[in-house]
DNA sequence: CCGGCAGGTGTACGGCGTACACCTGCTGTC
DNA sequence: GACAGCAGGTGTACGCCGTACACCTGCCGG
């Protein structure tokens, strides 16, 4: 009965909780872009006043720390079986797809100034793949630091997407701009020119990121590979 | 006559610039750090009303665009002689050296989506590097991705300086916390406490961040030399 | 029954980027 | 020399942001 009555009296809308947020704010920032997400716009998608969310997140830092965790959450465990090195390369995959559902989320872990607990539970596992993989302590530390972003699944290049509206690089521009940029990029030219002709079959930038993710990841973890048979150390 | 008239006129102040207003952004993001430079503080700094810098820049976008031609500007040209490798591991550490001058531009290049003319300039070079190293147009095409931030001299480190102010990792958490730690991330515990050991001279964080950039930047190259000694093609 | 408190509200403040109208003093033209 | 034009600096104002703080309300345990 006091269920049924607080059921009711609620009924107008579903109650705040702290996860309610943080799925609402990251549906929002799926949807609209991170650049769209206020505190504001997040209120009202939840039928509430902009204060309310004090009430669940301290700040905004914090739901956006709450966010990532959510993405975080996406990521699947560890494989079991296999070596070492499938089994991280299966992970990192998982974590890219993961960031790829959301791609603000990247950029804002970059922006991050300290890992939330969840972020540094996926880290502690993470480096438990290397050292039940054979790594040693001091190797499994550098190693991490290589990767750097990629071992959330994210290659930090520079200048990802060309933002939308954009043209296409090698349709858009006039042909006089294009001479120009051949001549002063000649490398550049090179190498676009090479590419646009390799898959015209594909529309976007010219370039499968998938592909390119994959090239460097395994480059490292094939180096890395090398130096724990080499028992490498940095004395 | 006419020139000095113009000076003593305008010589309550100098005159602004595209090029001053740039230096000034610089110098106040160096000083006060880029959260803190805004529209309104940059033009209180240069004693003119926020209003007057977009007569130089056309918005803020482009304000943090030119900043960054700027440290881009400072990174030396390749040097002559050597091999590619030598050359494009010294080149990239003269780009590290610029970014460390300036720490906020790191992450203002994250934020842009397209790259200026100089910073298209700077990775043009960078690729010739390579190609005058007997680089493929295809390897170094998947070379430069797998270098991603790297190539401007950064490492896209998760999380990387924890923010002024806070604790020393070792020694500011109670025993408590660090015993709950210990049981949460053994791994991130282990490889803190053998870092914590190894290096009980120096005072920062414990990771020397010019060691983890220079290792992960060796493997990445040797990677490529290999690569390229075999004649490694994407088919 | 009632005091407290968790959770939602309303108002307000200071900061931001920047649109737009304005003013002012130098410059090139006749 | 007169004057039009224009580059460059000004002032005001708008709409957005995050969030401090006081308030209200309705449920819950004692």
């Amino acid at each position: 009965m006091v269920e049924l009555t607080q059921q009711v009296d609620t009924a107008r809308r579903a109650p705040l909780t702290r996860d309610r947020v943080l799925r609402a704010a990251v549906e929002l920032a799926d949807g609209t872009g991170i650049d769209a997400l206020s505190m504001r716009k997040l209120a009202q998608a939840l039928g509430v006043v902009p204060m309310a969310l004090y009430k669940h997140v301290a700040n905004k830092e914090e739901l956006l720390d709450g966010m990532l965790d959510v993405v975080v959450g996406e990521i699947d465990p560890p494989a079991a079986g296999d070596g070492w090195q499938p089994a991280v390369r299966q992970r990192i995959l998982s974590a890219r797809r993961a960031l790829l559902r959301h791609p603000w989320a990247s950029r804002v872990l970059e922006s991050r100034t300290a890992p939330t607990p969840v972020v540094l539970a996926y880290m502690d596992s993470m480096m438990g793949m290397f050292r039940s993989g054979g790594f040693s302590v001091d190797l499994t530390h550098h190693v991490m630091h290589a990767m750097g972003s990629r071992i959330l699944g994210f290659s930090q290049e520079l200048f990802g997407t060309p933002a939308a509206g954009s043209q296409d690089a090698a349709a858009g521009v006039d042909p006089e701009t294009a001479r120009q940029m051949a001549a002063r990029f000649p490398y550049i030219t090179e190498i676009t020119t090479q590419v646009a002709h390799d898959d015209a079959s594909v529309v976007g930038s010219g370039c499968d990121d998938q592909f390119e993710f994959e090239f460097s990841l395994d480059l490292l973890l094939d180096g890395f590979e090398r130096l724990r048979r080499e028992g490498w150390t940095s004395r």
